[in-house]
DNA sequence: TAGCATATGCTAGTATTCTAGCACTTAACG
DNA sequence: CGTTAAGTGCTAGAATACTAGCATATGCTA
């Protein structure tokens, strides 16, 4: 396997930039005092600014002004960002099994879904069959 | 939502801690120049050492002595790892929720997968239904 | 046995990340 | 108005992360 392939660029961050793009992943947009008050381990106000610029200017992050405040928001579309985390985690912790990674799934959530959830998925699945002949 | 709730460990490493961790998950063992190869930006040995040593340090790497190398691994279980990656990847980029977490799988893997693969996907939701009654 | 390849331990320097704080602006409110 | 609250820009310093390189030990092999 090729050890340089994967450049997702979320991954090369520093700790907090990733923490911060995550909540920002999380939560579409947000202010920097909204961030701040999502960080895990709060630094100051002017930390949180900084950094949100730092991101903006290597280009994973963009600011809308909104009133007088900025409005903060990943650049990468979301489900981009979703395929490649996805992609990275099943190569990291499930051998690029799917099969493993919806065990995992259901253990972590199956319990607290519902039948009808449950059936769409089922269905999903139906329809890849059908469409791998 | 409380802010201070995911204190999975590995993800309050620096980004070259992280990298190595990526790479032990995924390979289980590994001796330094294992992970130097596999490091997407190679740094030097010694600075690859240097950070095993660290993680160790750390508590979120042991090692062994095999020969004369030393032969570095994970102390976290593999299981807990997994389910601890993917539920935060599940809050970040999924609004928790497995259904769409799925979709975003068969559309990585879905065409690549063999039909009995995807018939034991399908058994296992099967099964989580029964045993939500 | 001499020499090479491949380990480790250690140390010290550089680079990057992370942080706080000050100066300034603007809007809201008494 | 004057004051307060809540923004922004900017700068400089501390803390951490990252790296290279040397000294040393050990096994292998010509």
């Amino acid at each position: 396997m090729n050890a340089a392939q994967n450049h997702s660029p979320d991954r090369d961050l520093s700790r907090r930039e990733r923490q911060i793009m995550d909540i920002l992943h999380r939560a579409s947009r947000a202010t920097a005092a909204d961030v701040l008050d999502a960080l895990p381990d709060a630094p100051s106000y002017s930390a949180v600014r900084a950094l949100l610029k730092i991101l903006e200017t290597k280009g994973h992050v963009r600011h809308e002004e909104e009133g007088r405040a900025y409005v903060y928001m990943p650049i990468a579309r979301r489900t981009d960002a979703r395929q490649s985390a996805l992609s990275h985690l099943l190569r990291t912790f499930f051998d690029n099994s799917a099969e493993q990674a919806v065990a995992a799934l259901l253990a972590i959530k199956g319990e607290r879904m519902s039948s009808a959830e449950l059936e769409r998925m089922s269905k999903m699945i139906e329809s890849a069959k059908k469409e791998g002949r």
